[in-house]
DNA sequence: CAGTATTACTAGATTGTCTAGTTATCAGCT
DNA sequence: AGCTGATAACTAGACAATCTAGTAATACTG
């Protein structure tokens, strides 16, 4: 950051005390996703369970309403967690009532999950009236509004999807030479 | 949803195939998260940290750069976890060398935790690129651009945060009325 | 029809969290 | 000053969710 005084920090933007546009954007985007993490816990409170089990339902009702319910790999893909833990998983939601499990139409060794009516009401009711709250706030913004949210979104997933960097030991080194003193070590 | 046919969906939009600029802001932000939840993954995989620990670092190194150092009771309720697992979190981060215990300067019961010149090299060596990125797709809006979407990342981040909803037995409850059929159960 | 791949599950270990209780220190009251 | 209750960090023991490795049943392929 230091050795770019004339890009991004360092300089006031002084007269009126405010700072640059592009400093209250990427302000306003983490105080989202504050917000957004503190509704997560508050949900997955709510509903009494852990995180990787709410994620779990919201997959499976948005595959249900698609039409294309999915196996018990397609979750531990789409999770992120091996298929022992989807088992224990689905044992879990589906002693609390929220999903069953049925037998593949075609494929004797696979199964379909579904959710049950339930398990949909409860994450309608609970998170029902928060998209409610969204899309009406989205529905303000002008079209020419909305393409620039759009697009700057789009950006910002971008910047944030960019992956080839270097060996992480390499990169730490490189950092320990530019700034030598810090008083912490 | 299939309420409300002249307010959210269920009509066209049509001429040119798009669909209305609302979804799509929504759509946007949506990618966004889940571009930014893989990223988060790969950082605590990089570094080979849990979550917290990756988020407890970041809290530490915001807060030495501001210059007002945190104790570990003011982590604990940043991080929202208990008093003990800000212990063993400690015992982790101090033994992996990136943060230290300090006394702090007046009360002999407290501590301050710093975190190491070497998380700093790691965390900005991992993040930077990234900020990086983020800040110069920012500063490509203009200013009312820019003020547009702070102002829609705010009404989010407001949406995301009323709280004051019912009990979830009532909510369900009224949902189980209002949608008798769903072939689940 | 035989051999390999795939699906879901089981067993055992590891990890991160919690609650409850301990020790040292601080701040207020008499 | 000398108690007394509150607060800070830590310790002990238990629990929940995950992982790796391995098993049984079923599907595909040559």
């Amino acid at each position: 950051m230091s050795a770019h005084p004339t890009t991004s920090s360092g300089y006031w933007y002084a007269a009126d005390g405010e700072r640059p546009p592009a400093l209250q954007v990427l302000e306003a985007l983490r105080a989202y996703r504050t917000a957004e993490s503190a509704m997560r816990l508050r949900t997955r409170e709510s509903m009494g369970m852990g995180e990787k089990d709410v994620l779990a339902l919201r997959y499976l009702l948005e595959a249900d309403r698609a039409g294309t319910p999915l196996s018990p790999r397609d979750l531990a893909s789409k999770l992120g967690i091996s298929s022992a833990s989807t088992t224990t998983l689905l044992d879990r939601l589906s002693r609390s009532g929220h999903v069953a499990r049925r037998p593949h139409p075609t494929d004797r060794r696979a199964l379909v999950i579904v959710a049950t009516e339930e398990a949909d009401c409860e994450v309608r009711s609970t998170l029902g009236a928060m998209h409610e709250r969204m899309m009406r706030a989205a529905r303000e913004l002008s079209a020419e509004e909305a393409a620039t949210v759009t697009a700057f979104l789009h950006a910002m997933a971008e910047a944030v999807e960019a992956a080839d960097e270097p060996q992480l030991e390499e990169r730490v080194e490189d950092c320990r030479q530019a700034a030598p003193d810090h008083g912490a070590a």
